[in-house]
DNA sequence: CATAATTCCGTTACCGGTCACGGGATCGGT
DNA sequence: ACCGATCCCGTGACCGGTAACGGAATTATG
């Protein structure tokens, strides 16, 4: 049994060949309107849907994208992948979806290509730019997020990390902090090196010298961001302002201080980065800079589209705000409860 | 331009029949070793890999499953999607993913379908069984999550609510309580109506009587979850002990808790459902029912992958224990910093 | 009424692989 | 040296659709 309902047993009950059944269905090429009708009708009642495969074969478009994400159970991606699927599904597109942060990137990237998607949307950080160039020569239209590679098929969406990461320091500048200090990540992330020149451009606009001192790298994790914390504090007792690389980070910074005997925010104020989920139900709820991460999925999307249906062919950088969400963490707001809709 | 590299390219390089290069890649058939190792080097260094839909078109194997989600941003789903992502890469299959909270179930599945998927691993909650198993005969194996369906193509997978609601009890009963209420959500929920069912199951083992007004139906969100828990402490001053639907109702019960004055947990006790990572991360940190929701995903696509190639025609339900997690929220317990990798 | 222009639909080839079959070359046995 | 078995490999058809072309039926035109 190959498939349940074919083309060919739809024209053999109407009478017809299958070239005017595919010419009802796709409205396209001479058919007159009483046999479309027909056609059309017949094919509700036997509820037949052309095999998007086969389809494919012959015009190229399969109506699938590729997804790939690090990692999908890092709290940043999930609602990335849900705006991308909500624009994907409401054009009559699938998502195939890999994690890439245990695979190699390239050979996921192919596997996909193999499935015939019409397009790529990609956090690609790991594979060096000439490999990525080499697999964008070979692929159609891709679609690279914090990342910027240079190559006539890739277009890149970037959130403006610097500009973020200024404004968290601002804020803190503006509560009256003077010594205050970064957790960093790993170097080889663009997001990360572009976040701390963000901090200290920060601490040179209001005129505060940069202490290295106060400039840690750990794991971009809550328990990273514990450790990190917890020995930052003991040998400077004197930060009253922190900003971390990432939300996850935050929290775990607030767990060492909470340790530590250091109230939040009276003492010390704490500021992230993302603006995931569970910054604002933690306690007390988490500062941060904002990415809209629903808006990005939906302009990767719309600019896939685009490159896909060859509406364009504008691989000119998308970019992206991030925005200063003040909450408990970094001062005394009232309490406000997030809407979330959540099983 | 239709692809790349295609099999004609390989066998015109090879100076064989594309037949010959098949047979050289499958390893099927009868074929010279050298032949067959001088067509898979040559392979090699074209980059040449087989058309997946090509190749679906006559052996009905796509190496895709469709994989549906509710919603990938509540973070219930998010493990359970990566392990059965990771499992399929390391058996050659690619995930097509969707979300249907706002979208026709049925619909969805159709168009899944239609890409010519294996198999199909599923949350499908609000579709009504009649309509699932009309799907499910025209379509191949399906396994369902938290749904139990008779047909023959469909395979559930049931995690043992009744016993985790008990779990629960108990543990607020061995703690010495014996006001204990409850926020339930959506009657129409079979996870809902079987976790009340253990409630009600844990008070009556422990000769508690069942005080209705203690049971109260919420939205199953932190919103949800804190307006209930609002209404419920005011009327009822003397609960205790507070078991929840999920962990997102108990992080906003929680702060309802706090805005009322009621320490947690020396005043009053909560505890959730599901484990989510959120659960370790909030202040106090909150008691919960684990769901192992990567082995949950994990043996979903182990028992699809048997399914699909026939090796087994075992369509049994897969039974899984829900497992106590005592945090702070429930007592006074040392902090434990979580282990997460998240950016 | 004959011819040309339309309208509508069928036929054939093809997308990129795999299956079933058939046939040439090589080898062994007598 | 002849014949059958074995080993390889090629040929044609096919999966389920669509593009391109061509031809019959209908309508318009002289």
């Amino acid at each position: 049994m190959k498939q349940k309902i074919t083309i060919d047993d739809v024209a053999r009950a109407a009478g017809v060949s299958k070239q005017t059944v595919s010419r009802a269905i796709n409205n396209k090429g001479e058919i007159s309107p009483k046999t479309r009708t027909r056609i059309l009708t017949l094919i509700e009642e036997m509820g037949y849907r052309p095999n998007r495969m086969a389809q494919a074969m012959n015009t190229s478009v399969s109506h699938m994208i590729g997804l790939v994400v690090p990692d999908i159970t890092n709290p940043f991606f999930p609602e990335i992948v849900r705006a991308v699927q909500d624009a994907a599904m409401a054009n009559g597109y699938s998502t195939l979806i890999c994690n890439t942060d245990e695979a190699p990137e390239l050979e996921v990237l192919n596997e996909l290509v193999t499935h015939g998607i019409d397009g790529l949307i990609t956090f690609t950080h790991r594979a060096n730019d000439q490999d990525v160039s080499e697999f964008a020569d070979r692929f159609g239209p891709m679609l690279i997020i914090n990342r910027e590679v240079e190559h006539p098929n890739i277009t890149s969406l970037m959130v403006d990390n610097v500009d973020g990461a200024c404004k968290a320091v601002e804020h803190l500048v503006e509560l009256g902090h003077t010594t205050i200090g970064m957790l960093t990540t790993e170097l080889e992330s663009i997001s990360n090196t572009r976040r701390v020149q963000g901090f200290r451009k920060g601490l040179k606009a209001a005129g505060i010298p940069i202490d290295a001192d106060l400039i840690v790298q750990a794991d971009p994790t809550l328990a990273g961001g514990y450790a990190a914390t917890m020995d930052l504090l003991r040998q400077r007792p004197d930060m009253t302002g922190l900003f971390t690389y990432n939300d996850l980070m935050a929290v775990g910074a607030m767990r060492a201080c909470r340790d530590l005997g250091r109230d939040i925010p009276t003492e010390i104020s704490v500021i992230g980065f993302d603006d995931i989920q569970i910054a604002s139900m933690v306690t007390p709820a988490l500062s941060s800079i904002r990415v809209d991460k629903y808006e990005m999925g939906r302009l990767a999307f719309e600019r896939m589209l685009q490159l896909i249906q060859k509406q364009t062919s504008d691989t000119a950088t998308i970019k992206m705000e991030a925005e200063l969400i003040a909450r408990e963490s970094t001062g005394p707001v009232p309490i406000q409860v997030a809407q979330s809709t959540v099983s």
